[in-house]
DNA sequence: TTGAAAGCGATACCAC
DNA sequence: GTGGTATCGCTTTCAA
């Protein structure tokens, strides 16, 4: 192994100024500079991780914490782990992956452990029990959502309550006035996940607005139950004219279950999809789509850690403002027939 | 922060015997293990990572190197993650989640900082750049996937040369004689990728030794890209009877393309899809599979490198064995109107 | 602008 | 069965 005094002796410097050439922690001629980093190419020297972590008390690595159920949004998930690496090395961090269902107890250990200098997470739930252990640590956490109680964390997200509302506002603009929600599954509902239950709300809240009659209709991912959750929607409602989907796994099989029902898209019924933007040119019509910014929430995640992990103390809760594309799955309701 | 030394004082012992106490590497009597086991509870006590990796020359960290497009088959990835992840876990490990495109440099980086004991490398290429600085690397490594020369790597995966021949022969032996292979998009076959590569040849070879008349159709995920497959698909051959379908992406598409067509499933054409098992449902029709044990594989990849680790050091080559489940989506082909 | 040396918190060898 | 301590490779303070 080769360690800084190989490059040291190397170079004919203290091991010490080879520190400061990497840290750039103080001034060093350009000359000492030169022959430090000639020696350290010559010997191909990368520091020792663990070495470094312990003389400076920074890993360098921040943790993850991923929900890795296969039901949920998948894509939407990938796209963020995604990102998330990305901007992380951008920062020269590496990125730990802990699995949300490792629990609380992980989180400790992580951070007791200085396995990690901060930790991002994902999945939060709206009275997450995750959030004492997280606050109780002494380490950075950027929490990907906002729970009822931030408690002092950092939260970054998509605006889920304002998309609830846009969605709704959308097809209301386009005149239509009675319109349905499927949401996720209704596990996700359960668990209390929070960017579901503030759609939701956001959904409820602007319908009542605009005094649109709303419903909600819940399916899980399997192509059965978009079919089964089809028949009920219209069983209680068969005036519906609007379909908002928060629900990626049940989009294919919604649309094609609307077309088995000779229903067209958007001249029968309106559909607008809350998913990443690449799914929008999947499906047979282009989709309206309020995007799920992913990899900006991704990014800007890593951001915000970063600034804590640069002393910047004081907590703060992003929101991105949703961004609603009008494709061609929406579009004014047909005239009620003249009865 | 709570030392090995604060341990050992509140316990009343050495330094030494709580780290033995922790690492089992001699034996305690058991009125000092308890003593000492009390006290790391009471006091909270982590061993500082950094500290251990430094003085043991291990950091119970593996490295994922993982293909992050949005393009590729998500769910396989994401389940596969998923798995090593707790495969890791259970083994005592962390893992660190390293993008494919930081490159070959990236490895060393990792190898040569001490970060990782150990590295695993998914979406391998048949002739895989990443393999030299690999086998340079003094650390133990699997491949997820087959290259052509593995050049003494480990590796393990789903045998598909098998898989493309068992879908083959699961539509010979049902009586098709036509058959189209539409397979993931063709950027994955120009990089090489090494399953894809693999399916490739052995659903030709099965083909042709059964005198089966087989054809290959690319097609991209998309809405589009599917139809237009199929459009060409059926142009050159109108007479094909059974689909094999490697691409998750474009499932969904293809069976409504089918359907539009007017093509029921499996009465005019058999389809077996090659993907996760937890997707055979999500269809129309129950589809028959022959399934990508992501799962599996991840738990494989980590004991492989679990065993590297604990001195194991001749490397072997897993593929796991394909299984094709019939469901509902295969069927013998309708008998040739009697001209 | 540079060097010397004291830690950082474990592990594992050498004693007893 | 247990304790003392050199050691791992780096950072950073103190001195020059």
């Amino acid at each position: 192994m080769v360690t800084i005094n190989d490059v040291a002796d190397a170079a004919g410097v203290a091991p010490s100024t080879v520190s400061y050439v990497l840290s750039g922690k103080r001034s060093i001629s350009p000359r000492t500079r030169r022959v430090v980093e000639t020696a350290i190419r010559k010997l191909g020297y990368h520091p020792h991780a663990g070495a470094r972590a312990l003389a400076s008390n920074r890993t360098n690595v921040l943790a993850l914490v991923v929900p890795l159920r296969a039901d949920l949004n998948v894509s939407v998930v990938m796209e963020f782990v995604a990102s998330a690496a990305t901007a992380a090395r951008e920062h020269d961090q590496d990125l730990l992956l802990v699995t949300k269902n490792e629990g609380p107890a992980a989180l400790q250990r992580i951070a007791s452990s200085a396995i990690a200098d901060a930790l991002m997470v994902m999945d939060v739930e709206v009275s997450d029990s995750r959030l004492p252990v997280l606050v109780a640590l002494d380490r950075p956490t950027v929490l990907i959502g906002v729970p009822d109680y931030p408690a002092g964390l950092s939260c970054v997200d998509l605006d889920f309550t304002a998309a609830g509302a846009a969605c709704v506002a959308h097809l209301g603009d386009l005149g239509h006035r009675r319109v349905a929600l499927i949401g996720p599954t209704p596990a996700v509902y359960q668990r209390g996940t929070s960017y579901a239950t503030r759609f939701l709300h956001g959904f409820a809240e602007e319908a009542k607005r605009r005094e649109i009659h709303a419903i909600t209709q819940e399916c899980t991912g399997s192509y059965e139950a978009s079919h089964t959750a089809l028949d009920a929607l219209f069983t209680r409602d068969p005036g519906i004219t609007g379909l908002i989907v928060h629900n990626e796994a049940a989009l294919p099989a919604l649309l094609s279950g609307l077309r088995q029902r000779n229903l067209r898209v958007p001249e029968d019924i309106s559909v607008v999809a809350v998913c990443p933007d690449s799914m929008a040119g999947q499906h047979a019509t282009g989709l309206t789509t309020v995007a799920i910014p992913a990899e900006e929430i991704g990014a800007q995640a890593v951001e915000m850690t970063m600034r804590h992990l640069g002393g910047h103390t004081t907590p703060e809760i992003r929101l991105l403002s949703p961004r609603l594309t009008t494709r061609d799955s929406t579009a004014p309701p047909r005239p009620e027939p003249v009865s």
